[in-house]
RNA sequence: GUGGGUGUAGCUCAGCUGGUUAGAGCGCCGGAUUGUGGUUCCGGAGGUCGUGGGUUCGAAACCCAUCAUCCACCCCA
Protein backbone atom coordinates (compact mmCIF):
# COMPACT_ATOMS: atom_id res chain seq x y z
CA UNK A 1 0.00 0.00 0.00
CA UNK A 2 1.02 3.25 -0.79
CA UNK A 3 1.70 5.11 2.88
CA UNK A 4 1.79 8.61 3.01
CA UNK A 5 2.34 11.11 6.30
CA UNK A 6 -0.58 13.09 7.07
CA UNK A 7 -0.24 16.44 6.06
CA UNK A 8 1.55 19.08 7.97
CA UNK A 9 3.48 16.43 9.73
CA UNK A 10 7.33 15.02 9.40
CA UNK A 11 9.23 12.13 10.93
CA UNK A 12 12.32 13.45 12.47
CA UNK A 13 14.98 10.89 11.79
CA UNK A 14 18.38 10.86 13.50
CA UNK A 15 20.07 13.58 11.80
CA UNK A 16 16.70 15.68 12.32
CA UNK A 17 16.42 14.53 16.02
CA UNK A 18 20.32 15.79 16.92
CA UNK A 19 20.23 18.96 15.03
CA UNK A 20 16.87 19.82 16.99
CA UNK A 21 17.80 18.64 20.46
CA UNK A 22 20.67 20.74 19.99
CA UNK A 23 18.24 23.49 19.47
CA UNK A 24 15.59 22.89 21.81
CA UNK A 25 18.82 22.13 24.59
CA UNK A 26 20.50 25.90 23.54
CA UNK A 27 17.03 27.19 24.29
CA UNK A 28 16.42 25.34 27.65
CA UNK A 29 19.52 26.49 28.58
CA UNK A 30 18.72 30.45 28.19
CA UNK A 31 14.93 30.30 29.62
CA UNK A 32 16.77 28.30 32.71
CA UNK A 33 19.44 31.27 32.96
CA UNK A 34 16.31 33.60 33.64
CA UNK A 35 15.13 31.52 36.27
CA UNK A 36 12.03 29.73 34.28
CA UNK A 37 11.11 26.51 35.46
CA UNK A 38 9.47 23.59 33.01
CA UNK A 39 6.25 22.59 32.94
CA UNK A 40 3.95 19.67 31.05
CA UNK A 41 0.61 19.75 30.62
CA UNK A 42 -1.92 17.28 28.71
CA UNK A 43 -1.31 17.33 24.57
CA UNK A 44 -5.62 18.03 24.80
CA UNK A 45 -7.97 19.56 26.98
CA UNK A 46 -11.49 20.17 26.70
CA UNK A 47 -12.86 21.72 24.31
CA UNK A 48 -14.27 24.63 26.16
CA UNK A 49 -10.87 25.68 27.49
CA UNK A 50 -9.66 26.15 24.25
CA UNK A 51 -12.66 28.10 22.05
CA UNK A 52 -13.36 31.50 22.09
CA UNK A 53 -9.52 32.34 22.87
CA UNK A 54 -8.24 32.38 19.46
CA UNK A 55 -10.33 34.64 17.20
CA UNK A 56 -12.67 33.17 14.84
CA UNK A 57 -10.06 32.21 12.18
CA UNK A 58 -8.04 30.99 15.42
CA UNK A 59 -11.26 28.88 16.41
CA UNK A 60 -11.48 27.22 12.23
CA UNK A 61 -7.77 25.72 12.96
CA UNK A 62 -8.37 24.00 15.93
CA UNK A 63 -8.15 20.09 16.35
CA UNK A 64 -11.08 18.39 17.47
CA UNK A 65 -11.76 15.36 19.20
CA UNK A 66 -14.58 13.28 18.76
CA UNK A 67 -16.44 11.65 21.89
CA UNK A 68 -15.72 7.80 22.73
CA UNK A 69 -19.02 5.90 21.67
CA UNK A 70 -22.54 7.23 20.72
CA UNK A 71 -21.03 10.16 20.76
CA UNK A 72 -18.29 10.01 18.27
CA UNK A 73 -20.96 8.45 16.18
CA UNK A 74 -23.17 11.11 15.99
CA UNK A 75 -20.12 13.40 15.58
CA UNK A 76 -20.04 15.39 19.18
CA UNK A 77 -16.78 16.89 20.14
CA UNK A 78 -15.84 17.25 23.88
CA UNK A 79 -12.14 17.38 23.78
CA UNK A 80 -9.49 19.03 21.64
CA UNK A 81 -5.54 19.08 20.89
CA UNK A 82 -3.76 22.27 22.42
CA UNK A 83 -3.53 25.13 19.81
CA UNK A 84 -0.78 26.96 21.39
CA UNK A 85 0.67 26.37 25.72
CA UNK A 86 -0.84 29.84 26.70
CA UNK A 87 -4.10 28.81 27.01
CA UNK A 88 -3.03 25.64 28.85
CA UNK A 89 -0.81 27.93 31.43
CA UNK A 90 -3.47 30.05 32.19
CA UNK A 91 -5.65 27.03 32.82
CA UNK A 92 -3.23 25.59 35.26
CA UNK A 93 -2.72 29.06 36.81
CA UNK A 94 -6.62 29.40 37.41
CA UNK A 95 -6.79 25.56 38.77
CA UNK A 96 -3.63 26.15 41.08
CA UNK A 97 -4.04 29.37 43.23
CA UNK A 98 -1.85 28.45 45.52
CA UNK A 99 1.33 28.99 43.04
CA UNK A 100 3.60 31.56 44.34
CA UNK A 101 3.31 34.46 41.99
CA UNK A 102 5.32 35.80 39.96
CA UNK A 103 5.87 32.57 38.44
CA UNK A 104 8.49 32.04 35.81
CA UNK A 105 7.54 29.16 33.59
CA UNK A 106 8.90 27.34 30.39
CA UNK A 107 7.08 24.87 28.65
CA UNK A 108 8.56 23.06 25.31
CA UNK A 109 6.45 20.94 23.48
CA UNK A 110 4.05 19.94 20.12
CA UNK A 111 0.91 22.01 19.67
CA UNK A 112 -1.46 21.58 16.58
CA UNK A 113 -3.27 23.64 14.15
CA UNK A 114 -5.38 22.20 11.13
CA UNK A 115 -3.42 24.85 8.98
CA UNK A 116 -2.77 24.80 5.40
CA UNK A 117 1.24 23.61 5.29
CA UNK A 118 3.66 25.99 3.61
CA UNK A 119 7.39 26.65 4.20
CA UNK A 120 8.36 26.52 7.86
CA UNK A 121 4.64 26.10 8.84
CA UNK A 122 3.43 22.51 9.68
CA UNK A 123 -0.19 21.04 11.47
CA UNK A 124 1.92 19.21 14.28
CA UNK A 125 4.85 21.96 15.79
CA UNK A 126 7.03 22.58 18.80
CA UNK A 127 7.13 25.85 20.53
CA UNK A 128 9.22 27.43 23.11
CA UNK A 129 7.66 29.15 25.51
CA UNK A 130 8.55 31.66 28.14
CA UNK A 131 6.03 33.25 30.45
CA UNK A 132 5.73 35.62 33.59
CA UNK A 133 2.51 35.26 35.64
CA UNK A 134 1.69 37.53 38.06
CA UNK A 135 3.37 40.84 37.36
CA UNK A 136 1.41 43.77 35.99
CA UNK A 137 5.63 45.71 35.73
CA UNK A 138 6.75 46.31 32.85
CA UNK A 139 9.88 44.92 33.99
CA UNK A 140 8.34 41.61 33.21
CA UNK A 141 7.62 42.39 29.97
CA UNK A 142 11.49 43.49 29.39
CA UNK A 143 12.75 39.97 31.18
CA UNK A 144 10.77 38.17 28.08
CA UNK A 145 12.47 40.49 25.50
CA UNK A 146 15.70 40.25 27.21
CA UNK A 147 14.89 35.59 27.24
CA UNK A 148 13.93 36.06 23.46
CA UNK A 149 17.16 38.20 22.37
CA UNK A 150 19.17 36.41 24.71
CA UNK A 151 18.01 32.95 22.88
CA UNK A 152 18.12 34.29 19.73
CA UNK A 153 22.13 35.31 19.94
CA UNK A 154 22.75 32.06 21.57
CA UNK A 155 21.47 30.49 18.89
CA UNK A 156 23.71 31.98 16.47
CA UNK A 157 21.32 34.23 14.77
CA UNK A 158 23.13 37.60 13.33
CA UNK A 159 20.14 39.46 11.96
CA UNK A 160 16.75 39.52 13.33
CA UNK A 161 14.57 42.27 14.70
CA UNK A 162 12.20 41.70 17.56
CA UNK A 163 9.25 44.58 16.74
CA UNK A 164 7.37 45.97 19.59
CA UNK A 165 3.95 47.48 19.64
CA UNK A 166 1.11 47.85 22.29
CA UNK A 167 -2.82 46.44 22.09
CA UNK A 168 -3.96 50.26 23.78
CA UNK A 169 -2.11 52.11 20.97
CA UNK A 170 -3.54 49.90 17.98
CA UNK A 171 -7.17 50.28 19.31
CA UNK A 172 -6.92 54.01 19.26
CA UNK A 173 -5.64 53.98 15.98
CA UNK A 174 -8.39 51.70 15.04
CA UNK A 175 -10.74 54.18 16.56
CA UNK A 176 -9.25 57.08 15.23
CA UNK A 177 -9.97 55.55 11.39
CA UNK A 178 -13.47 54.66 12.21
CA UNK A 179 -13.57 51.33 14.03
CA UNK A 180 -16.70 50.68 16.25
CA UNK A 181 -16.95 47.59 18.02
CA UNK A 182 -13.97 45.13 18.19
CA UNK A 183 -15.29 43.23 14.82
CA UNK A 184 -13.89 46.45 13.04
CA UNK A 185 -11.19 47.11 15.16
CA UNK A 186 -9.89 43.97 13.96
CA UNK A 187 -10.90 44.31 10.19
CA UNK A 188 -8.65 47.46 10.70
CA UNK A 189 -5.75 45.10 12.47
CA UNK A 190 -5.55 42.70 9.69
CA UNK A 191 -5.54 45.29 6.77
CA UNK A 192 -2.77 47.40 8.72
CA UNK A 193 -0.78 44.38 9.59
CA UNK A 194 0.01 43.76 5.97
CA UNK A 195 1.36 47.76 5.49
CA UNK A 196 5.00 45.91 4.54
CA UNK A 197 3.88 43.84 2.01
CA UNK A 198 1.39 45.88 0.35
CA UNK A 199 2.23 49.56 1.06
CA UNK A 200 0.40 52.29 2.14
CA UNK A 201 -1.79 52.32 -1.03
CA UNK A 202 -2.91 48.53 -0.97
CA UNK A 203 -3.70 49.44 2.61
CA UNK A 204 -6.16 52.30 1.74
CA UNK A 205 -7.44 49.85 -0.80
CA UNK A 206 -8.19 47.18 1.76
CA UNK A 207 -9.42 49.90 4.40
CA UNK A 208 -11.99 51.29 1.92
CA UNK A 209 -13.30 47.80 0.85
CA UNK A 210 -13.58 46.93 4.46
CA UNK A 211 -15.84 50.33 4.83
CA UNK A 212 -13.64 52.96 6.47
CA UNK A 213 -14.08 56.22 5.50
CA UNK A 214 -11.45 57.82 3.57
CA UNK A 215 -10.62 60.97 5.95
CA UNK A 216 -10.98 59.06 8.76
CA UNK A 217 -8.44 56.99 7.74
CA UNK A 218 -6.01 59.98 6.92
CA UNK A 219 -6.14 60.33 10.60
CA UNK A 220 -4.95 57.31 11.50
CA UNK A 221 -2.28 57.67 8.87
CA UNK A 222 -0.99 61.02 10.66
CA UNK A 223 -0.24 59.10 13.83
CA UNK A 224 1.56 56.66 11.91
CA UNK A 225 4.04 59.46 10.15
CA UNK A 226 7.28 57.62 10.32
CA UNK A 227 9.78 59.15 12.77
CA UNK A 228 13.20 59.39 13.63
CA UNK A 229 13.90 56.89 15.98
CA UNK A 230 12.16 54.81 18.56
CA UNK A 231 11.81 57.64 21.31
CA UNK A 232 10.35 59.81 18.61
CA UNK A 233 8.11 57.74 17.56
CA UNK A 234 6.58 56.96 21.29
CA UNK A 235 6.75 60.72 21.92
CA UNK A 236 4.55 61.37 18.78
CA UNK A 237 2.26 58.68 18.92
CA UNK A 238 1.75 59.79 22.99
CA UNK A 239 1.14 63.21 21.43
CA UNK A 240 -1.84 61.73 18.78
CA UNK A 241 -3.39 59.92 20.68
CA UNK A 242 -6.20 59.22 23.62
CA UNK A 243 -5.97 58.26 26.78
CA UNK A 244 -5.61 54.80 26.22
CA UNK A 245 -2.58 54.88 23.34
CA UNK A 246 -0.74 57.11 25.70
CA UNK A 247 -1.17 54.70 28.14
CA UNK A 248 -0.13 52.13 25.90
CA UNK A 249 2.58 54.38 24.79
CA UNK A 250 4.35 55.07 28.28
CA UNK A 251 4.38 51.56 29.46
CA UNK A 252 5.74 50.43 26.26
CA UNK A 253 8.21 53.38 26.90
CA UNK A 254 9.29 51.31 30.49
CA UNK A 255 9.01 48.23 28.70
CA UNK A 256 11.85 49.37 26.26
CA UNK A 257 14.13 51.25 28.64
CA UNK A 258 14.01 48.12 31.23
CA UNK A 259 15.06 45.72 28.25
CA UNK A 260 17.99 48.16 27.39
CA UNK A 261 19.11 48.02 30.68
CA UNK A 262 18.90 44.28 31.00
CA UNK A 263 21.09 44.20 28.06
CA UNK A 264 19.17 44.03 25.19
CA UNK A 265 20.52 45.55 21.77
CA UNK A 266 18.43 48.65 21.08
CA UNK A 267 19.38 48.34 17.40
CA UNK A 268 17.32 44.99 17.69
CA UNK A 269 14.43 46.47 18.99
CA UNK A 270 11.96 48.40 17.07
CA UNK A 271 8.56 50.18 18.30
CA UNK A 272 6.34 49.74 15.06
CA UNK A 273 2.62 50.64 15.38
CA UNK A 274 1.58 48.70 12.63
CA UNK A 275 2.63 45.69 14.35
CA UNK A 276 -0.56 44.02 14.73
CA UNK A 277 -0.70 40.72 16.20
CA UNK A 278 -3.63 38.12 15.82
CA UNK A 279 -4.67 36.58 18.90
CA UNK A 280 -7.61 37.58 20.56
CA UNK A 281 -6.59 37.56 24.46
CA UNK A 282 -3.23 40.03 24.22
CA UNK A 283 -4.05 43.51 25.97
CA UNK A 284 -0.90 45.05 26.56
CA UNK A 285 2.62 45.29 25.01
CA UNK A 286 2.82 42.50 21.50
CA UNK A 287 6.24 41.61 20.21
CA UNK A 288 7.07 39.71 17.18
CA UNK A 289 10.48 38.86 16.15
CA UNK A 290 12.12 38.18 12.46
CA UNK A 291 15.18 37.22 10.31
CA UNK A 292 15.66 39.24 7.60
CA UNK A 293 17.35 36.71 5.47
CA UNK A 294 14.49 33.64 4.64
CA UNK A 295 11.34 34.81 4.30
CA UNK A 296 9.20 32.32 6.59
CA UNK A 297 7.31 35.16 8.64
CA UNK A 298 8.15 35.58 12.16
CA UNK A 299 10.01 33.66 14.22
CA UNK A 300 9.23 34.46 17.46
CA UNK A 301 5.79 36.22 18.92
CA UNK A 302 4.01 36.83 22.20
CA UNK A 303 2.59 39.74 24.21
CA UNK A 304 0.99 40.36 27.26
CA UNK A 305 -2.27 39.06 28.29
CA UNK A 306 -3.36 40.16 31.76
CA UNK A 307 -7.45 38.66 31.24
CA UNK A 308 -7.04 35.46 30.13
CA UNK A 309 -6.34 33.71 33.54
CA UNK A 310 -9.50 35.39 34.86
CA UNK A 311 -11.83 33.51 32.30
CA UNK A 312 -10.69 30.31 33.93
CA UNK A 313 -11.55 31.85 37.57
CA UNK A 314 -12.34 34.54 39.35
CA UNK A 315 -9.36 35.85 40.32
CA UNK A 316 -7.24 38.02 36.92
CA UNK A 317 -3.73 37.12 37.21
CA UNK A 318 -1.66 39.50 34.86
CA UNK A 319 0.47 37.47 32.64
CA UNK A 320 3.24 38.18 29.83
CA UNK A 321 5.04 35.72 27.63
CA UNK A 322 7.03 35.01 24.46
CA UNK A 323 6.98 31.75 21.90
CA UNK A 324 9.53 30.65 20.07
CA UNK A 325 9.04 28.95 17.15
CA UNK A 326 10.88 26.29 16.96
CA UNK A 327 10.13 24.91 13.51
CA UNK A 328 10.75 28.10 11.88
CA UNK A 329 13.85 28.57 14.05
CA UNK A 330 15.35 25.11 12.95
CA UNK A 331 14.21 25.92 9.17
CA UNK A 332 16.27 29.40 9.06
CA UNK A 333 19.13 27.56 11.01
CA UNK A 334 19.57 25.07 8.36
CA UNK A 335 18.69 27.44 5.66
CA UNK A 336 21.27 29.59 6.52
CA UNK A 337 23.98 26.59 7.28
CA UNK A 338 24.07 27.40 11.58
CA UNK A 339 23.00 23.44 12.11
CA UNK A 340 26.28 21.47 12.37
CA UNK A 341 26.56 18.49 10.10
CA UNK A 342 25.02 15.69 12.60
CA UNK A 343 27.49 12.25 12.28
CA UNK A 344 26.54 9.09 14.26
CA UNK A 345 25.85 8.99 17.54
CA UNK A 346 28.22 6.45 18.29
CA UNK A 347 32.25 6.64 18.17
CA UNK A 348 33.33 3.82 17.29
CA UNK A 349 32.20 0.51 15.33
CA UNK A 350 33.52 -3.12 16.91
CA UNK A 351 32.98 -5.33 13.88
CA UNK A 352 33.17 -9.30 14.44
CA UNK A 353 35.50 -11.21 12.70
CA UNK A 354 33.67 -14.41 12.71
CA UNK A 355 31.36 -16.49 14.50
CA UNK A 356 34.08 -17.57 16.51
CA UNK A 357 35.64 -14.53 17.08
CA UNK A 358 32.31 -12.83 18.58
CA UNK A 359 32.94 -13.52 22.30
CA UNK A 360 36.45 -11.14 21.84
CA UNK A 361 34.25 -8.48 19.91
CA UNK A 362 31.77 -8.40 22.63
CA UNK A 363 34.18 -8.38 25.71
CA UNK A 364 36.27 -5.40 22.88
CA UNK A 365 33.00 -4.00 23.33
CA UNK A 366 32.08 -4.18 26.91
CA UNK A 367 35.52 -2.75 27.66
CA UNK A 368 34.80 0.54 25.33
CA UNK A 369 32.01 1.44 26.67
CA UNK A 370 33.06 0.55 30.36
CA UNK A 371 35.72 3.59 29.42
CA UNK A 372 32.51 5.40 28.45
CA UNK A 373 32.88 5.51 24.75
CA UNK A 374 29.76 5.11 22.42
CA UNK A 375 30.01 1.79 20.77
CA UNK A 376 28.33 0.31 18.62
CA UNK A 377 28.79 -3.89 17.72
CA UNK A 378 28.17 -4.73 14.46
CA UNK A 379 25.15 -6.99 14.59
CA UNK A 380 26.17 -9.72 12.62
CA UNK A 381 29.30 -11.28 11.18
CA UNK A 382 29.48 -10.46 6.84
CA UNK A 383 32.92 -10.13 5.56
CA UNK A 384 35.06 -7.63 6.85
CA UNK A 385 34.64 -5.64 3.91
CA UNK A 386 31.02 -4.37 4.37
CA UNK A 387 31.78 -4.14 7.88
CA UNK A 388 34.17 -1.34 6.98
CA UNK A 389 32.29 -0.01 4.33
CA UNK A 390 29.33 0.25 7.07
CA UNK A 391 31.40 1.91 9.35
CA UNK A 392 32.79 4.50 6.80
CA UNK A 393 29.28 4.91 5.29
CA UNK A 394 28.03 5.89 8.72
CA UNK A 395 30.61 8.33 8.94
CA UNK A 396 32.72 6.75 11.95
CA UNK A 397 36.25 7.73 12.36
CA UNK A 398 36.92 4.93 14.82
CA UNK A 399 36.70 0.87 14.39
CA UNK A 400 38.33 -1.87 15.82
CA UNK A 401 38.79 -5.44 15.08
CA UNK A 402 39.48 -8.47 17.12
CA UNK A 403 40.77 -10.93 14.65
CA UNK A 404 42.72 -14.46 15.81
CA UNK A 405 45.51 -12.57 15.72
CA UNK A 406 44.80 -10.20 18.32
CA UNK A 407 42.68 -12.84 20.35
CA UNK A 408 46.27 -14.88 21.20
CA UNK A 409 48.18 -11.29 22.18
CA UNK A 410 45.11 -10.10 24.68
CA UNK A 411 44.18 -6.51 22.07
CA UNK A 412 42.36 -5.44 19.63
CA UNK A 413 43.51 -3.57 16.04
CA UNK A 414 42.04 0.04 17.03
CA UNK A 415 42.20 1.79 13.27
CA UNK A 416 41.35 5.78 13.09
CA UNK A 417 39.44 6.06 9.54
CA UNK A 418 40.64 9.33 8.85
CA UNK A 419 43.77 8.90 8.64
CA UNK A 420 44.27 4.98 7.72
CA UNK A 421 46.53 4.30 11.55
CA UNK A 422 45.69 1.58 13.05
CA UNK A 423 47.44 -0.23 16.03
CA UNK A 424 47.31 -3.30 18.56
CA UNK A 425 46.68 -2.28 21.34
CA UNK A 426 44.78 -3.38 24.95
CA UNK A 427 40.71 -2.81 24.74
CA UNK A 428 40.46 -0.37 27.48
CA UNK A 429 43.15 1.64 26.25
CA UNK A 430 41.76 2.09 22.82
CA UNK A 431 38.70 3.38 24.83
CA UNK A 432 41.50 5.64 26.63
CA UNK A 433 42.73 6.88 22.68
CA UNK A 434 38.84 7.58 21.68
CA UNK A 435 38.41 9.35 24.90
CA UNK A 436 41.29 11.53 24.48
CA UNK A 437 40.56 12.69 20.38
CA UNK A 438 37.36 13.75 21.21
C1' G B 1 -10.76 28.19 1.85
C1' U B 2 -9.05 30.63 -3.44
C1' G B 3 -5.57 30.49 -7.74
C1' G B 4 -1.40 28.07 -10.21
C1' G B 5 2.62 24.29 -10.82
C1' U B 6 4.36 19.32 -10.20
C1' G B 7 3.83 13.67 -9.51
C1' U B 8 8.63 8.64 -14.40
C1' A B 9 13.94 3.43 -10.71
C1' G B 10 16.03 4.30 -3.39
C1' C B 11 17.42 9.91 -4.75
C1' U B 12 17.79 14.04 -8.61
C1' C B 13 15.80 14.19 -13.17
C1' A B 14 15.49 13.20 -19.12
C1' G B 15 11.75 11.21 -22.24
C1' C B 16 10.50 16.28 -28.95
C1' U B 17 4.21 17.65 -31.63
C1' G B 18 0.98 10.06 -28.52
C1' G B 19 3.89 4.92 -32.00
C1' U B 20 7.18 -1.15 -31.05
C1' U B 21 11.86 -4.08 -25.43
C1' A B 22 10.98 3.65 -20.66
C1' G B 23 16.67 6.23 -20.07
C1' A B 24 20.91 8.96 -17.42
C1' G B 25 23.64 10.43 -13.09
C1' C B 26 24.08 9.30 -8.09
C1' G B 27 23.00 5.40 -4.65
C1' C B 28 22.53 0.04 -3.83
C1' C B 29 24.38 -5.25 -4.54
C1' G B 30 28.45 -8.49 -6.44
C1' G B 31 33.51 -9.05 -8.27
C1' A B 32 38.96 -7.36 -9.24
C1' U B 33 44.48 -14.04 -5.31
C1' U B 34 40.39 -15.76 0.45
C1' G B 35 41.81 -10.09 7.90
C1' U B 36 40.42 -3.45 5.85
C1' G B 37 36.76 1.01 4.07
C1' G B 38 36.78 5.80 1.64
C1' U B 39 39.65 6.30 -4.93
C1' U B 40 39.54 3.28 -9.68
C1' C B 41 37.85 -0.70 -13.05
C1' C B 42 34.19 -4.59 -14.41
C1' G B 43 29.37 -6.71 -13.77
C1' G B 44 24.26 -6.73 -11.75
C1' A B 45 19.52 -5.92 -9.55
C1' G B 46 15.63 -2.35 -9.48
C1' G B 47 10.02 1.15 -12.59
C1' U B 48 1.79 -1.31 -11.97
C1' C B 49 5.41 5.91 -15.56
C1' G B 50 0.80 8.75 -8.12
C1' U B 51 -4.22 6.25 -8.44
C1' G B 52 -9.01 5.39 -11.07
C1' G B 53 -11.69 6.21 -15.36
C1' G B 54 -11.92 8.01 -20.59
C1' U B 55 -10.23 9.37 -25.91
C1' U B 56 -7.28 6.41 -29.61
C1' C B 57 -5.47 1.06 -33.84
C1' G B 58 -1.89 2.60 -30.01
C1' A B 59 -0.74 6.96 -24.12
C1' A B 60 4.32 8.00 -19.45
C1' A B 61 2.74 11.71 -22.97
C1' C B 62 -4.27 14.11 -24.53
C1' C B 63 -9.15 14.70 -21.32
C1' C B 64 -11.84 14.02 -16.48
C1' A B 65 -11.69 12.70 -11.44
C1' U B 66 -8.98 11.64 -7.11
C1' C B 67 -4.76 11.58 -3.84
C1' A B 68 -0.02 13.60 -2.68
C1' U B 69 3.31 17.60 -2.99
C1' C B 70 5.14 22.69 -3.99
C1' C B 71 4.29 28.11 -4.77
C1' A B 72 1.19 32.58 -4.14
C1' C B 73 -3.12 34.64 -1.33
C1' C B 74 -5.38 34.10 3.65
C1' C B 75 -3.60 33.39 8.42
C1' C B 76 0.20 32.29 11.52
C1' A B 77 5.28 29.79 15.09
Amino acid sequence: MAVHLAKGTRDFLPADMLARRQVVHTVQQVFERFGFEPLDTPVFERIETLTGKYGDEGEKLIYKILKRGEGGVRGEVDQALRYDLTVPLARVLAMNPDIRLPFRRYHIAKVWRADRPAKGRFREFFQCDVDIAGSSSPLADAECLAVLHTALNELGFKGFTIRLNDRRILADLAAAAGAKDSQSEKSFLVALDKLDKIGRAGVDGELAERGFAADAIETAWEALTPQADDAATLAYLGDKLGNRGKEGVAYLGQVRDAAIALGVDPARLTVDPTLARGLDYYTGPVFEATVDEPKVGSIAGGGRYDGLVGVFSKQDIPCVGVSLGLERIVTVMAELGMLPEAGPVAEVLVTVFSDDQLGDSLAAANALRAAGVRTEVYAGSPKLKNQFKHANARGYTWLVVVGPDEAAEGVVTLKNLRTGEQQRIAAAQAGARILESR
